[in-house]
DNA sequence: CGGATGGTTGATAGCAATCAAGCACAGTGG
DNA sequence: CCACTGTGCTTGATTGCTATCAACCATCCG
């Protein structure tokens, strides 16, 4: 590994409370890789041999079962991904590819299993990373089951205008079927439910979205810190409050859930 | 806390292979209370105060929006909940409530964070329950968006069978109308489809379900280890094979997923 | 200029939700 | 002992959201 390298990444959030004995230990056969685009890095199944941390380009998270498949996330810098197989060393629950050139850590699962037994800062690191895991794929699995495609759509959209700083005009970062698929629907009906949103408040232009209209967007999918995500000090909405015991669980139309 | 509780408590994965001084730490302020059924625990949004380990019982983790509500888990002995919360002291994604009386040993969130750093041992317990969490969640998430609600039926059954030692006759733990939430739809259509599986293999009798041919149920749908969960020892699929990448991703007809 | 890929649109089918009863069962109270 | 009532479950009719199938367009690229 390249001493700028060893530099940069001892800088990572992951890294960078724990002991300097401790990061040469985990350090020990970690190298970082540069891979082209649409490259598959692994399969579901597999070992979990490294645990894997993106340090430029981003990677998609996809699973598979009878010839179905869906995205399950893209992971940007600096994130990692399949924390948790490789803490259990077991196989992982996704496969990961390249989405344009990128460059990922690779640091051997058994020696992050070592060194967080004799590192607390490095075992905290590593608990509240794997924490936030959770929380996302808990978020995630929320809001397939509470919202239909429009209002995921319309979540998603005010949610990429957070990560933008809120701004009211910003481009897609992945392309639309990656979306559609992360959000658990069609290419087709992403196109048509997107399209749809020009009576909220969305324009479109290619994969420049402005939101002509945010009070709008708002009323077509009200976000909510616990699935949205924690975007800090979001003035919306965020409102989860106590529902009034009704006599027998109501339903609002239009969406699954349950009784 | 009655001394009982304490030897029983200390028996636990997550706190049996712990020093004895961490474990007195961790006991400081922790009590164990029964609760009658149906009762409210907490609600989602709530700061996370009490890792809560269910000891008897049952409890059911939902979440809601908008008058939408759904099961995300339930949980039984000796499992444990909202550890991601209390690790990153951030409100609770889903709210609980028991389903039948239950008891429940409440351990304050400040003591997990603090001993974790001081027990190594206790920080790995801790570190792959969560890791598990992560996991679990991760499947079920795959489970609603690779599969129908036919095969998501089927699934639990199997599944279910697998929990009851591979019988062939077992009777549902929960509710139908909380599983037909769990699995993302509605008690109707559940009620509906579950009828349907007569035609593979499926006898109902009430709460009674009897396997009269597994192997059609496995073909309403093939179980797999990346989605149904570890069950030890299963001879039946587990199969995940990497698929011949196809000139353009072939979906399969039926269900949603992407391209 | 093909050819591949991503995106869009239209037509159609189908799965799943909604609305509305009706049934079964348990607990309660007369 | 038996209405009475609440709850869970089932069934039927209907609506409608979402997937599927099939073109077609735009862009990029060799």
């Amino acid at each position: 590994m390249r001493a700028e390298d060893f530099d940069e990444v001892r800088r990572l959030p992951l890294f960078r409370s724990m002991r300097p004995a401790s990061f040469q230990a985990v350090m020990q056969g970690t190298y970082a890789q540069r891979f082209p685009p649409r490259l598959d890095l692994f399969r579901q199944g597999q070992g979990a041999d490294f645990l894997h941390v993106v340090l430029e380009g981003s990677v998609e998270l996809f699973a598979d079962w009878q010839g179905a498949s869906t995205t399950m996330a893209v992971v940007r810098p600096v994130g990692t991904f399949i924390l948790a197989a490789c803490i259990r060393d077991l196989p992982y629950l996704m496969s990961a590819r390249t989405l344009e050139q990128t460059r990922i850590l690779l640091v051997p699962a058994p020696g992050i299993r070592a060194v967080f037994r004799e590192d607390a800062e490095f075992a905290v690191s590593i608990v509240e990373e794997l924490a936030e895991a959770f929380r996302s794929m808990a978020r995630h699995a929320k809001n397939l089951k509470l919202r239909n495609s429009r209002e995921r759509i319309a979540g998603y959209l005010l949610e990429q205008s957070e990560l933008a700083g809120r701004a009211d005009r910003f481009v897609l970062q992945v392309e639309k079927r990656l979306v559609a698929s992360y959000l658990g629907m069609t290419a087709e009906n992403f196109s048509r439910a997107l399209r749809s949103l020009a009576m909220d408040g969305v324009e479109l232009k290619g994969q420049t979205v402005t939101i002509t209209d945010r009070a709008a967007l708002v009323r077509a999918c009200p976000n909510d810190m616990l699935i949205d995500g924690p975007n800090p000090d979001a003035t919306g909405g965020g409102l989860t409050l106590p529902r009034p015991a009704l006599p027998r669980e109501r339903r609002r139309k239009g969406r699954p859930g349950q009784g």
